[in-house]
DNA sequence: GCGGAGATTTCC
DNA sequence: GAAATCTCCGCG
């Protein structure tokens, strides 16, 4: 994947990511999955999103080309991952919100202190506890490919498999809200919510 | 400087 | 249902 893919838009690409790989290279091995949930942020026109009206030294990234690591620190102790999207100097993303794990499964386990298959991956803070994504990683080129971090198309999920939803935990922002901005692989039992 | 709030997870 | 825990931002 080059940058010209993740410049499309964002909804589009939150859409598109899904059955693509994410995969972390560290000094412990190799870790990674299968996206199977994701949400879109688009700074210009919405509320929730870092970069509404709001460019500092945290959402910078935000502001470049498609296809950098975009990671925040939430709730004093939790890493989420984004990738950024669009075309330079908009300020949009895509949270990346759950794995189905694929590689490095006992990496991740011993990570998580978890063996359970199901809770590795499921949510925004477990996919960068159990890949070891911090604010090292932050800015990162997923598109290089000596990249430890990297995205590679792995399956292909079609439109009737994929399910859409309000984003989680964005109530305070208005009318933004509602939008069906979260997108999630149906039946998939590695998603961040079931039965949604 | 200070205070509040947050794209979460975990356990009671 | 609430605690844990910290960084950033806005206010003044």
């Amino acid at each position: 994947m080059n940058h010209l893919f993740f410049r499309q838009d964002t909804v589009e690409l939150a859409r598109k990511l899904l059955g693509c790989l994410l995969i972390h290279r560290t000094p412990d091995g190799v870790a990674g999955g299968m996206i199977v949930e994701t949400e879109a942020y688009v700074g210009a026109i919405d509320k929730a999103c870092h970069a509404y009206r709001n460019r500092s030294e945290r959402t910078e990234i935000m502001y470049h080309d498609g296809g950098y690591a975009y990671v925040y620190f939430i709730y004093g102790m939790h890493y989420c991952f984004n990738v950024v999207t669009g075309p330079e100097g908009e300020g949009n993303a895509v949270l990346i919100r759950a794995l189905e794990p694929v590689i490095g499964l006992d990496l991740m386990r011993k990570r998580r202190r978890m063996n359970q298959l199901r809770n590795l991956c499921s949510g925004p803070g477990k996919v960068c506890q159990a890949l070891d994504i911090t604010k090292n990683e932050y800015g990162l080129d997923l598109c290089n490919a000596d990249s430890p971090l990297r995205l590679i198309q792995y399956r292909y999920i079609p439109d009737a498999k994929i399910g859409a939803s309000p984003r989680i935990n964005v109530a305070y922002a208005g009318e933004a809200a509602a939008w069906p901005w979260r997108f999630y692989v149906k039946d998939n039992p590695y998603v961040s919510i079931i039965g949604s």
